[in-house]
DNA sequence: TAAGTAAGACGTCAAAACTG
DNA sequence: CAGTTTTGACGTCTTACTTA
């Protein structure tokens, strides 16, 4: 796979749209902000931008990260579903040579804009500003919780790992040496394996494989820092320190899927109340109504 | 039953956000 | 402001399901 032209990607800014839109979503209609996004344009433009709809958008094709299919369906708050015209394409990392702005339209609305094509006016401090990533999801929905009662915060550290210290390397003594899925090798741990599955809930995927030639054995027994002396020590540190960067953002990345559903959740479960909130006063509404109208016959 | 597809999970990289 | 944490994106793998 190749790793240096990965800078130019499509960021959906997930968040920043959700929560837009589900503080806006009072009546189970769409939106202003994003029936206005979409009358201009579904924009996606790489390394900044924002779609303006919410969390699921479903692909009619492929489902392997390499691109999008003609056509995508894009499921919106209010439950209706939209087609989305036109290739959302995903370039090769490796081809990518400059950012690129990607457009779709939307086929429920015939409208355009054409400032939507003038992106590359903008200069790239605006952009920031405009399109900056928020919070993370622990903080918004902490956030959340704060406003809105009932709604669960997400816990700091989860109670299996309290009294175990934090910094997985100072609990993950390096054993061996084991192939993921995409043919890397990483160190193993003891702790590996069952961590892996207490923390995704599922048995681990990875097959341990007898370790190749692609690691130096003598990795995980790199010596302290202060007694570093040949190239050769210095390059076994450097691998070691990038192997321990590995494994924690290995366990940052899970923690961070989890803390994604958790904040999911929490999102359609608060559409969920919404919506029989928004029944009821509706029927209040249409009861109020008819008290006050005077019948005719 | 083999081939194709969808969905979910993972590891990794890179960049934004955060922190001391 | 440097170092750390968080998260979007990509590529890959596995599993369940569908279809010819």
């Amino acid at each position: 796979m190749s790793k240096c032209g990965r800078k130019k990607y499509m960021k959906t800014n997930l968040r920043q749209m959700t929560m837009e839109t589900i503080d806006s979503q009072q009546d189970g209609s769409l939106p202003d902000s994003v029936a206005e996004s979409e009358s201009a344009h579904m924009q996606m433009q790489t390394g900044q931008n924002s779609i303006p709809t919410l969390a699921q958008v479903s692909v009619a094709g492929s489902s392997t990260g390499r691109g999008s299919p003609a056509v995508t369906l894009v499921q919106l708050p209010s439950g209706q579903t939209v087609h989305v015209q036109g290739v959302i394409q995903t370039p090769q990392p490796s081809v990518i040579q400059s950012p690129q702005i990607q457009t779709v339209q939307v086929a429920t609305i015939a409208e355009t804009d054409e400032s939507a094509d003038s992106e590359g006016v903008i200069d790239s401090h605006k952009r920031r500003e405009i399109l900056s990533r928020r919070p993370s999801y622990r903080k918004i929905l902490n956030e959340l919780s704060s406003d809105v009662p009932g709604v669960p915060k997400i816990e700091e550290e989860k109670s299996e790992e309290e009294g175990s210290p934090p910094n997985i390397a100072a609990m993950a003594v390096p054993t061996g040496i084991y192939q993921t899925s995409t043919g890397q090798y990483n160190e193993e741990t003891e702790l590996a394996p069952s961590h892996m599955a207490a923390a995704t809930g599922d048995m681990p995927t990875y097959q341990i494989r007898a370790p190749t030639t692609a690691l130096p054995q003598g990795v995980v027994m790199a010596a302290s820092p202060g007694s570093l002396h040949s190239p050769q020590q210095l390059a076994e540190e450097a691998t070691r320190k990038r192997e321990l960067r590995l494994m924690k953002n290995r366990e940052a990345a899970k923690e961070c899927r989890r803390r994604k559903k958790e904040y999911v959740k929490c999102l359609e479960s608060r559409v969920a109340v919404l919506e029989v909130q928004n029944k009821k006063l509706i029927e209040e509404l249409e009861t109020l109504k008819d008290i006050c109208s005077p019948k005719t016959d």
